[in-house]
DNA sequence: AAGATACGTCAATATGGCTGTCCCATCTCC
DNA sequence: GGAGATGGGACAGCCATATTGACGTATCTT
């Protein structure tokens, strides 16, 4: 069988450059916070939390646990960490007293501006050298690759940016 | 709908913004797979390994280490694991006798194009919903977050697309 | 008072990375 | 031809991060 040129044909190189683009885009940077983690002995998974915390104070750890999609226990080890080293605290809800509301303190809030820094040089590198209309492109592509019903969960980490 | 990027995208919440869409965007991709890869027994490492060698033919071993950018003991088991079941196998190079080169099975071939399915499926419709304006600014913020030593290894794998 | 929910915790296990060291085959270059 | 560099394999041990499943406790809801 020759099948002439189809469309997914030529879908099919188009969809292979995205996986490579993400691939090598996340892991590198990715890696550039590595440095920065391991001077205070954590990894990336402490990262991610840190970050969730710092993006939106007061999370509580079930809505964390949504975010990161890992399970209880290895977000337990995660806070226990952070905890212990004086970046993270908690405290009761004031609503539902059952919940945990998470913050960084300030010495947490500083550590993650200082990986956030290294985060900030690398893609602000990438969209000044692609251009604004890229970058929302770069958005527009990425927020199709969430599944509907984690939308609104992401919506709602940039609904009070600053 | 997506706001337009800023002029200013030097701004935090822009640089956040795109942290927390690419996070979502290549986990939630990633783990589209992980039920086929379960099926064999395989993890995402496997998946890694099978993708490029099925994207590079005849690849060696150490270029796939640079661009997986693991180590060779961890490789080693991976590789292992995929000729073991029978998806890979090796010939020594032609010209360099001490070069093994990678090449899927049959069946390899076939593993690896039901997983990429998957990865299309989703892909496409992302490319779809955002239009094809998007897909190349999305290129572009990503080639700008690869280290420029590691660049002409990304165009390498696009250089020869069917 | 009963049941659901939010969170914590124990134990066991898997995956996929890492370092360090040593080895063999082969290629390159003098 | 011999020395050294290179491609690859392998052993031992370790670490980070994830999993499942079961159970416990405080608190909220009805």
């Amino acid at each position: 069988m020759t099948p002439a040129a189809s469309p997914l044909f030529l879908r099919e190189h188009e969809v292979r450059r995205g996986v490579e683009l993400l691939f090598f885009g996340y892991t590198r940077l990715t890696r550039s916070i590595d440095v920065g983690l391991a001077e205070h002995g954590l990894g990336r998974a402490h990262h991610r939390a840190l970050y969730f915390v710092a993006r939106q104070p007061n999370l509580t750890i079930s809505e964390l646990l949504r975010i990161l999609a890992i399970t209880k226990q290895s977000l337990g080890r995660v806070l226990t960490d952070l905890a212990a080293r004086g970046l993270l605290e908690t405290r009761a809800g004031e609503v539902d007293r059952r919940q945990k509301l998470l913050r960084l303190t300030v010495e947490g809030a500083e550590f993650e501006a200082q990986l956030f820094d290294a985060l900030r040089n690398n893609l602000a590198a990438a969209y000044a050298a692609a251009g604004q209309e890229s970058v929302t492109g770069f958005w527009r592509v990425l927020e199709g690759l969430i599944p509907p019903e984690d939308r609104a969960m992401v919506a709602a980490l940039q609904r009070d940016m600053t």
